[in-house]
DNA sequence: TAGATTGTTAATCGATTAACAATC
DNA sequence: TAGATTGTTAATCGATTAACAATC
């Protein structure tokens, strides 16, 4: 049975957040103070955890390490994926930073870019190949997500590639619309959209 | 009347792709093209232009250049704002290229960050400051909008300053959450949740 | 008139939250 | 028992879309 959408985006960050916490040594966590952490409702944990099958208890709330368990297992599905980033420009490079320093259940093992400063380099342990590449190293690498950010080539083409070899989640980072096939999950940014919506909400 | 969420990412969508689409001199538009490009719902242009307040024509759809003045007008509301970026790493960076290539109804008038190689230097026009000058730098460019980035400094403190300085709209970049006083309108992704989100519903 | 399109309402769907029973 | 918390249902709210009248 799928999750809702928030959910799988609050798990997510119920698992980050208690990563950190349990060095507190505080085996048990209450909804309320969880929600408290996250600027959210405690209805919501409580409700995001009955949806993913996790008790805790009345009298000391939910077991940390547990929970943290039991989260890992149903979004990671029992394995990392390997993932790759498209395009090597500020924004792939602040994308790899993030997944090389933080733990998370997703790899970043390859980056592809046209420029030969980049090309045949590794940056944090992560190869850099060139876009004529991308094909096969998809296909050897079993790389099922992407991370696409704007690169020189047509992202159309890039796309209907990237998609015929086996890529299954794409994290669309640049302006374009993308046009996707059935079996093919989406997820996207916009950072202009973004600050226009932040212009107009902050003066309502 | 305050236009929903959704409609306001919209809008601007409409805008951004008209501006190109008027270069075709095609003075008219249809929905179901409008819609086709954006690969939404025809439904849902006429919705949000009907809340805009905009008409077309049975015939030949609406007028081009009448609608994106019409979409600026509301979400500008009449002027542009004045932007900040706080934290010059890879994604302010990656920020500050897309405002500085495309016409938006923010402009970006200050950068700051903790690095003496970026501090006093300008970047596509744009100066760098010391964090220690934010308040001032703030006040006296009559800045409103911050794009958060990660920065060495503290967040909350940070947050707390800007906001006393006047900043009403936060886009937040960061992992951290933040908690802000009513009246201060914040927007927010974070990369790493989105990357697990697709990968979860890629595998559904 | 027939066909295509706009404009608008009502139905549907998903997400949030209020309410409350059950439990410790 | 009283008070706090979990677990769950039902109500509410916002976004999407189906349906259709009005217009060219």
């Amino acid at each position: 049975m799928t999750l809702p959408e928030k959910t799988v985006e609050r798990l997510s960050q119920y698992r980050q957040l208690l990563m950190r916490y349990k060095y507190l040594d505080k085996p048990h966590i209450f909804s309320k103070d969880l929600a408290r952490m996250l600027r959210i409702n405690p209805v919501h944990v409580r409700r995001d955890l009955m949806l993913l099958g996790f008790s805790g208890s009345h009298s000391k709330g939910y077991d940390v390490q547990k929970l943290i368990d039991s989260i890992a297992i149903k979004l990671e599905c029992g394995a990392g994926k390997n993932g790759c980033i498209i395009g090597f420009g500020h924004t792939g490079r602040a994308a790899l930073e993030i997944f090389a320093e933080n733990f998370t259940p997703i790899k970043i093992v390859a980056i592809f870019d046209t420029s030969a400063k980049s090309v045949n380099n590794t940056f944090y342990g992560t190869p850099c190949y060139s876009m004529d590449k991308l094909a096969n190293v998809i296909e050897e690498k079993k790389i099922t997500l992407a991370l696409l950010t704007e690169a020189d080539e047509d992202l159309e083409t890039i796309k209907d590639l990237i998609i015929a070899c086996g890529i299954i989640g794409i994290l669309n980072l640049t302006h374009v619309k993308l046009d996707l096939p059935g079996g093919v999950y989406l997820e996207e940014f916009d950072l202009r959209t973004a600050m226009i919506k932040l212009a107009y909400f902050s003066t309502q």
